[in-house]
DNA sequence: ACAATGGTGACAACGAATGTCACTGTTTAT
DNA sequence: ATAAACAGTGACATTCGTTGTCACCATTGT
C-alpha cells in the first residue's frame, strides 16, 4: 500500500477509533511503528487534531473538530455546492456551527480564473427568493441538539402577550416564511405544540423531568399525534382550474386535492377548530376561484371577516 | 518540490491553459518531459479528462468536466454541505448539471459511522419549507445561460389563455414560491417582462436578433428599470403590530415600512396599475390588521373583490 | 523529408520511505 | 522501587518509488 493511501485510511480510521495506539495501528496497517509514529506527525501537519499520552491506559486520542481526508470534485459539482450555500444566505441564523463564507472560499480558491468569472456573473442571475430573515434565532442549535438527543429542556417563552417558562422536548427545528419553528412535546400542557424559535429567550437542560418516548416521532409524521383529541370539521371546497393551481404552491396536511378532467377539483379534509380563522383567510385569498361547501362553521368565519373588512372602508 | 504537490499544482495549471504541450509543463517545473508524460498519466486516472493529439499545433487539451484538486474539509463543514444540499431537494429543477444525490453519496462515503449516524438522526429533525415543486422546468439551464452570456433566446410562451412565440433575452432566473421565474427584456413587447419559466415550451437561439446592452441590469437591480414608464399609484397603509409582522414575511420592492414608537406602523410607496388587483387580495388577507388610506383605486378594486365572494355564500 | 508533437520501454541514479535498533522519557500498577 | 506500557527521537542500512536520459516509434502538418 502507498504511504498516500496509508495515511487516508489512517484518517478514517483514527476518526472512528478515537482512542489507539501506535502499536495497534503498525499490526492493523502491517508496518514497523517507526513509520507509523512519522505518519502520526504528517497526519498532525496535515491539521488533523492528534494528542497523546505515554504510560499506560496512555496512547492517542483525537479531538473534536476531525478533519476528512481530501474529496475531488468536478468543477460543475463545485459550482453546484457554492450555489447551494449560496440559496442559504437569506437565513441569517441556522443550526451549524460552520461558517459557510469560509467553505464558500475554499471553493472560490481552488477554482481556476475563468471558473471564478462565471460563478462570479452566476451571483445575480439566479436566486432563491426566499423571505428574508429578519433577527438573529440564538437557540437553534440547542434546540437540534436536543431534538436529536431526545433530551427535555427548560425553556423561557415569550410571546406577545406574556412570557412563560415551561420544559419540552423537542421533535426538530423547520424554517418556514423566514420564521424558525419548533414542534416539541410541552410537559406544561401536556400536549404537542409548536414554538416559535426566536420567542424562545433562553434553554436550559432540565435533567429532571424524565424524557418520553419520541424517537418514532420527527417531522415528517408528528401530523398524525398531534392531530388526535382534537374537534374537527371536515372540509370540502370547489376549486377552479386556477385555484387548483394556488393551492399547489401550498399543500397542508390533512387537505388533499382531486382534480376532475374537466380542470375543475375540490378539496376534501378535516381542518381542526382552531384553524377555523386560518382557513378563512386563507380561502378569502382565492376570491372567486374557491367555493366552500362546508363546514358552516367556515363559511361563517368568513362572512364575519369580510363583513368587518369592509366596515373599515364604508363610513 | 515532492510530487504530490506537483500534481495538485498541475491540474491547476492544466485547468487554467485548457491548451499546453508537454515542453512547455517540463520548463515551468523544471522537470523532464518524461515525468510530465507520467504525470499526465497519473491525472488521467485520477480523472482529469485530458485529450491529446501528436505532431505541429497538436498537444494536450482538458475536455468539459474538470476535476478540481483535492479539498480536505472538516467534518463540521461537511455536515454543513450536506444539509445546504438537503435544504434544496424540494426542488425538482434546478439550473445545474449535477445529480446532487451523487455528491451527498460522496461525503457520506468519507464520513465516519458515528457521524453517519448523526447525519441520518438529523435528516428528519431539521428541514427548511419550501412550498414542493410540483413538475419538472425543463429549460432552466438554458435561460441561466442566455442570462449569463447575454444571448437573445427565442421562446413558445404558453399561457392558460393562449400561445405565443417571442425573442427574449434573459437577465436571470429566480425560484419563488415553488415557482420558477424569468425577468427579461421581451423584443415582441419591446418592454421588461417576468416569464413563469415552466410555460415556457421551447428554447431556440436567436442568432437574427443583436442583443441589448443588459449588461448592467441584474436581479437585485432590475426594479429600478422595469418600473418606467408606468402609471403607478401612491400607496399609504396604515399597519396595526400584527400587521407589521405579517408585512415583515414578504416585502415588495418600492414599497417601505416606518414602525412608529407605539408599536403600529404605515406603509408608503408606488404600486403600478396592473399590480392593483394583486394588492387588493393581498391587503384582503390581512383583514382588520392594515387600513388602506389610497390610493381610491386600490380600496375599490378590493370592495369589488369583497362583495364578489360574500355573494357566493349569500343566496 | 523534416520538424513538432505525443508515447513507450529500459536502465541507472537519486531520493523518499521504511524497518531495525538503541536509547530517552512518562505514567501507572504492583 | 520496579516493571510494564506507552510515546518519542536519532542513526543507519535497506527497500522502493521517482526521475532523467536515451533510444525508438507513431502521428500530423508544412
Amino acid at each position: 500500500m502507498s504511504k498516500a493511501k496509508r495515511l487516508n485510511e489512517l484518517i478514517m480510521m483514527v476518526n472512528r477509533k478515537k482512542r489507539f495506539t501506535v502499536g495497534e495501528l503498525a499490526q492493523e496497517f502491517g508496518v514497523s511503528k517507526r513509520t507509523i509514529l512519522r505518519d502520526m506527525q504528517e497526519l498532525s501537519e496535515m491539521g488533523v487534531p492528534l494528542y497523546s499520552e505515554p504510560g499506560p491506559h496512555g496512547g492517542y486520542q483525537v479531538l473534536n473538530e476531525r478533519i476528512l481526508p481530501p474529496i475531488a470534485f468536478s468543477e460543475n459539482e463545485a459550482i453546484s455546492i457554492f450555489y447551494a450555500i449560496h440559496a442559504l444566505r437569506h437565513y441569517i441564523s441556522l443550526p451549524f456551527d460552520t461558517e459557510y463564507e469560509s467553505i464558500k472560499k475554499k471553493f472560490y480558491l481552488t477554482l481556476s480564473g475563468d471558473v471564478r468569472d462565471k460563478i462570479d456573473q452566476m451571483k445575480d442571475r439566479v436566486d432563491f427568493y426566499a423571505i428574508t430573515q429578519q433577527e438573529e434565532v440564538p437557540f437553534l442549535k440547542q434546540l437540534l441538539e436536543a431534538a436529536i438527543e431526545q433530551k427535555v429542556i427548560n425553556i423561557d417563552y415569550e410571546t406577545i402577550e406574556k412570557s412563560s417558562n415551561r420544559s419540552i422536548q423537542p421533535i426538530g427545528i423547520y424554517a418556514k416564511d423566514g420564521k424558525w419553528y419548533c414542534p416539541a412535546y410541552c410537559f406544561l400542557r401536556n400536549h404537542y405544540r409548536v414554538f416559535r424559535c426566536d420567542r424562545i429567550k433562553q434553554v436550559k437542560e432540565d435533567e429532571q423531568t424524565p424524557p418520553i418516548n419520541l424517537s418514532e416521532i420527527h417531522l415528517k409524521n408528528r401530523f398524525n399525534l398531534i392531530d388526535k383529541n382534537k374537534v374537527t370539521y371536515p372540509l370540502h371546497v370547489e376549486l377552479t382550474d386556477k385555484g387548483i393551481e394556488k393551492f399547489k404552491k401550498a399543500s397542508y396536511p390533512g387537505v388533499f386535492l382531486h382534480v376532475r378532467e374537466d380542470g375543475s377539483g375540490y378539496l376534501i379534509g378535516e381542518i381542526s377548530e382552531e384553524d377555523l380563522s386560518f382557513f378563512a383567510n386563507y380561502f378569502i385569498d382565492y376570491g372567486k376561484e374557491a367555493l366552500i361547501n362546508g363546514p358552516i362553521e367556515l363559511i361563517d368565519c368568513m362572512k364575519e371577516k369580510l363583513h368587518e373588512i369592509l366596515k373599515l372602508y364604508c363610513h
